[in-house]
DNA sequence: CCAAAACATTGAACTAGGACAAGAAATACA
DNA sequence: TGTATTTCTTGTCCTAGTTCAATGTTTTGG
């Protein structure tokens, strides 16, 4: 089981690549191990990364001015995590924080070499793009999730997507997923726990 | 200012293709006009086009096992609408409704044609990357607002963003794309009017 | 292994926003 | 032009979720 099965495997889901085409994406990507509760990107920075979880769980979130935090995004073994926010196409510094929960294994591109990888191999935008419509797709869904439904559907609806979540990170940080407060939360617990 | 001008310029925002390249993505266009209260897309259909909008305006909405509709997009001139909820890529039926609220000029693509953009003219792949790019950070920004604001500031971000949807749909399809009730954005307006 | 810090629970008081109802205003269309 | 329908407003009462505070529990790291 090498570093690169994973992503291979992902990246092959809805469009099949040759090995040679295998072998220049994992050319071009950096392995690197990331320890836990370290902050990727700050407030104000420009993102110069887009990472593949192997192994390990980071949160993405906005801090707003008023000091509201939102998670935006759990990223697990498997997904990938930047951010999106116009910043990297339009040069404008990020209001996004990404930081590892857990120890972490990545591989990494820089916008650059994510652009020598459709350079080398154009077929990769494809597979790329269809990445990025069930992105979209997830966090329309989650969308109309928190408008629609109440704090216990959400938080019922949450455990089907992530099981393993609740026993891997804080709960105040689902809560915040969630977009309710960690005490209420922990009432919603309660109140599933009991029937 | 011919039909295709609108959509010839906003896909060349990012990317600059040659007059070749535009006469292919015009050619494989189909112009259609839609009468105002047309649902296009009704829930467990299949969607089968992505629509370019010249003039008018379109809501994208869920309803859900509740009857609980919530409006997800407002498509005006220059944007696309279209259900991207997997089922393109995963053949899955859709839960989503798409109708014009006005009579609208409309340039369709199907699953095919736009397929064979991409083969006569690769180059339109990283356009349409990164058009899905700023749908996904628009849609983000708006889970957060969502989550981590009033009403209030959510209606006048709303306001900033579509000066105009005031004046063109009614009040409470906003509401609903705002994720409150219509009356409680009756008594936001009446909140803000009076400083 | 212990102290400090971070996290989770519970309760009480409060509030943003919802649901319902009834009337007023605007729009559609015959 | 007038009537029907849709839309908007306003009030009253209600509830899901918040905030704050106090207490208990778990995790961390020295």
């Amino acid at each position: 089981m090498d570093k690169y099965s994973q992503i291979n495997e992902s990246i092959s889901r809805y469009v099949s690549f040759s090995k040679e085409e295998l072998d220049i994406l994992n050319s071009l990507l950096e392995y690197r191990e990331v320890p836990k509760k370290t902050i990727m990107l700050h407030e104000g920075e420009m993102c110069n990364f887009e990472a593949f979880v192997i192994k390990g769980c980071i949160r993405k979130y906005y801090i707003d001015a008023g000091g509201q935090e939102v998670i935006l995004q759990f990223a697990i073994e498997n997904s990938w995590v930047s951010d999106i926010s116009f910043s990297i196409y339009e040069n404008r510094p990020s209001h996004t924080f990404i930081e590892t929960l857990e120890d972490c294994e990545l591989l990494i591109f820089t916008p650059e070499s994510k652009e020598e990888l459709f350079k080398k191999a154009p077929r990769f935008e494809r597979a790329f793009r269809i990445l990025l419509y069930r992105n979209l797709a997830v966090t329309q869904d989650r969308l109309f999730n928190t408008i629609a439904k109440t704090a216990v559907d959400k938080y019922l609806e949450f455990l089907d997507h992530y099981p393993t979540l609740p026993q891997r990170v804080a709960q105040h940080y689902i809560a915040s997923y969630l977009g309710i407060s960690a005490e209420f939360l922990s009432k919603v617990r309660a109140k599933i726990a009991k029937h």
